[in-house]
DNA sequence: GGGAAAAGTTTCCTAAAAGAACATTCAAGG
DNA sequence: CCTTGAATGTTCTTTTAGGAAACTTTTCCC
């Protein structure tokens, strides 16, 4: 059902491949499902119809933007999430390599929490490996903050990222996430076993 | 033009003062001028009509969110900017947080990577997922090169990293390497199946 | 279980989006 | 001016979204 294409570009759709086939639909659900509203409700809040909703949540149709937005609103969904495709993944063991100058490359020893890197003064981000136990914070009481950016991907588990600004984002094995860390921020795994992720930090 | 009410929820479309109405149009020709680009040739790259172009940057049609998604990765248009009411376009306000959560990531036009961030504009580090197909290379017969630094972490699969200065490294699930990305390198998966591999570049 | 009520799905129809073709405007040269 | 060609706007047609209502499934009391 997406043979989009013009005649006119003669460009295949290929530019396309997102939420809409197939997660889009999942994601709104999700979120309805979360907030403990029916389609009724959810779709009277957002002011739409009842079947368009069905529809949207069952990827049989492709919504106006419009209606997206509305549901954005409703859902309080993250916008970016909507443009955004998934991935998961599972991982194993590990082994660390660095490669800097020239000649060989190291290995490091990456025991839990560990840097996935060597010669820290000559590079800019920061790697490392965190593994985080089941029901207890990274950092406690307060916020970590640090000035820069910072990158951070579920390797295994489940898990709630809070910050100060945010309302608390639940994530798991596969899902990732960019924000400022200047802004506070601290993880719980939420899952029985402990939680592993992956952060790369940039310092400013 | 905004009589999108309908009879069975009752509710006016109060909850959705948005770009619509009157900026919408605005800001993706805006964009589309930044970029210098022709209605022409915006629409040919975002795969959609030069008419339906048109009528969206003069607010003549309700774009379908598909639509809107292809023209925000064509126009590399900030997610949040279309949904904030903001009649005014001071979109200054901070930026920290880019949600790539619950498993959607938004694909790139680079086939098989995935960003896993969005916003890029306001980001130094820009993190992403690969799919190396069995047995290809990432980038066909030349070194990919950029200056910069760049961490890899092999999330799933086997593959050998190659490198301008060193030998081939093999790398498996869970593995990571660190290197100046301005060393010519490039990827062959050595697994029967695909490989996944999540990078994090850092431009100078 | 059986029957109601609620939740969700599908159908049908109307309104509207998307694309192609046609029309218009605009900028340069002659 | 008056072309000429590029860029944008408008019209027309086809396709599809969106809503109401019919229909099906699930839930949950009795």
């Amino acid at each position: 059902m997406e043979p989009i294409q013009s005649e006119e570009t003669g460009l295949a759709p290929e530019a396309s491949e997102a939420p809409d086939g197939e997660v889009l639909g999942k994601m709104i659900r999700d979120a309805r499902k979360e907030k403990g509203l029916t389609l009724e409700e959810a779709a009277k809040a957002a002011a739409i119809g009842r079947s368009t909703l069905s529809k949207i949540e069952n990827n049989q149709t492709r919504p106006s933007f419009e209606i997206i937005r509305r549901l954005m609103q409703t859902l309080e969904l993250e916008t970016p999430q909507l443009f955004v495709q998934s991935a998961q993944s599972s991982i194993s063991g590990r082994r660390d390599y660095t490669l800097s100058g020239r000649g060989e490359h190291q290995k490091t020893k990456t025991y839990d929490h560990e840097l996935l890197c060597t010669e820290l003064t000559s590079k800019r981000m920061l790697p490392y490996i965190s593994t985080i136990k089941a029901r207890d914070v990274t950092e406690y009481d307060s916020w970590v903050r640090h000035r820069g950016e910072e990158f951070m991907y579920v390797i295994s588990g489940d898990l709630v990222l809070y910050t100060e600004h945010y309302r608390p984002l639940s994530m798991s094995a596969g899902d990732s996430v960019y924000y400022d860390s200047g802004m506070g921020h601290g993880c719980v795994s939420t899952s029985e076993e402990e939680a592993k992720v992956l952060w790369v930090s940039l310092e400013i």
